[in-house]
DNA sequence: GCAAAGGTGTGAAATTTTCCACAATTCATT
DNA sequence: AATGAATTGTGGAAAATTTCACACCTTTGC
């Protein structure tokens, strides 16, 4: 219990995703073998990834789709609300304003920020954008609890103190750039230039790929 | 040599950015330790990743910056231009086509697919729309080496599905799900709604990060 | 030209993560 | 009620990754 990998935690998000498209399609059972399988890892690792947090199926019978589905996004911290910003309000930032399911992913995006003074008071797809001068207040009044961050890179770490500043419990970092912030703010980078990048390697080195069987 | 972690190939990533941003500022040289600090993790860490691939620095002096700035290019693989196109031109699909800097990100947007007959045709962003069916020759008249998958979760493997059969050698998959493609392919996911839930986990879990002094 | 300080490269230890075998339990069938 | 087939949960082995100590080389200062 003491120390969980990250890399079980992106594999739980997998596995309810799983669940989730499961269920849409009205099936009701399903096993760590079937898991593993859509989630191209090995049966042992999806079991090992659940005992970290208690045990969730029946033996000879496999797991209850629905009762696993509940209890990952108990796990994940799904089961609640929570509320986003996002910051830079960019073509990046805008694209993801406009994205349409962000209800439906238990996520609400409640405020937008840029101190661009052309965009400050606009409204982008149906959301007013606040200058950074307001992001203390805003995140406050609001309860936002995660920042969206998609400034230019130059942008990024002075963004991020302020988010700090302002009692962000969470950043999602689009920027190209590693930023610094205290322990007790959690950071995932999502960055599609790197990801880039990474292709370009092991295109030139197939060699470097791991089997699968 | 025979295997090199994948952290490793992502901790690449981040050293060059930072030569790069080191040599926009007109710095010389570097050391491990500094690389380390804007990298965020050890010093012994940045010297084993390069360790992997050979000795670029001198001891006693430490790394001159555009020398090991154009290794690490070389071992990306980024000393050489990439070919790339979108596969699926909806919201995201759009705002990755605006994205200004690709050329001088080594890549170059070749071609734009989608299935929807409505955008077939048409030109978005400078580049003219070509249906699912264009694929095997544009790939293979344009030389397109890396695809972007940006259509909808739904959709998502039979467009992998089609890629491969093009000839691609690398997708950068945008849709939330994995998706199943040959060995000889490599997928990076560029998932921001993972990333999210991950976000929301640590939130709730704030025991479970690991520190770093 | 010597000594001291600075900093890389690397084998080995420590830690983390994955893999695996198998005991334990459940369900279906007769 | 008993047998057999199926499938989980888990302790420990194996593999992968990170951490570390230190030998070794360079530069600087006197």
């Amino acid at each position: 219990m003491s120390t969980i990998p990250t890399a079980t935690i992106s594999r739980l998000v997998t596995y309810l995703r799983i669940l989730t498209s499961l269920e849409n399609q009205g099936i009701k059972n399903t096993s760590s073998e079937q898991l593993a399988e859509e989630a191209q890892v090995s049966a042992f690792q999806v079991r090992k990834d659940l005992a970290y947090f208690g045990r969730f199926g029946t033996r000879g019978a496999g797991y209850t789709v629905p009762t696993l589905r509940r209890e990952l996004r108990r796990i994940l911290g799904l089961n609640r609300p929570w509320n986003v910003a996002i910051i830079g309000m960019g073509r990046l930032g805008q694209a993801i304003s406009d994205y349409p399911h962000f209800e439906q992913y238990d996520f609400s995006l409640k405020a937008c920020f840029d101190n661009n003074a052309k965009v400050i008071g606009q409204t982008m797809s149906g959301h007013q954008v606040y200058g950074m001068d307001a992001l203390p207040q805003v995140v406050k009044e609001k309860g936002i609890d995660i920042g969206f961050l998609t400034v230019p890179q130059a942008a990024a770490q002075a963004a991020a103190d302020a988010l700090v500043a302002a009692g962000i419990k969470g950043i999602l970092n689009f920027a190209p750039v590693v930023i610094n912030v205290p322990r007790e703010v959690h950071v995932e980078p999502v960055d599609f230039l790197a990801g880039l990048k990474r292709v370009s390697f092991y295109i030139i080195n197939p060699g470097l790929k791991e089997e699968l069987a």
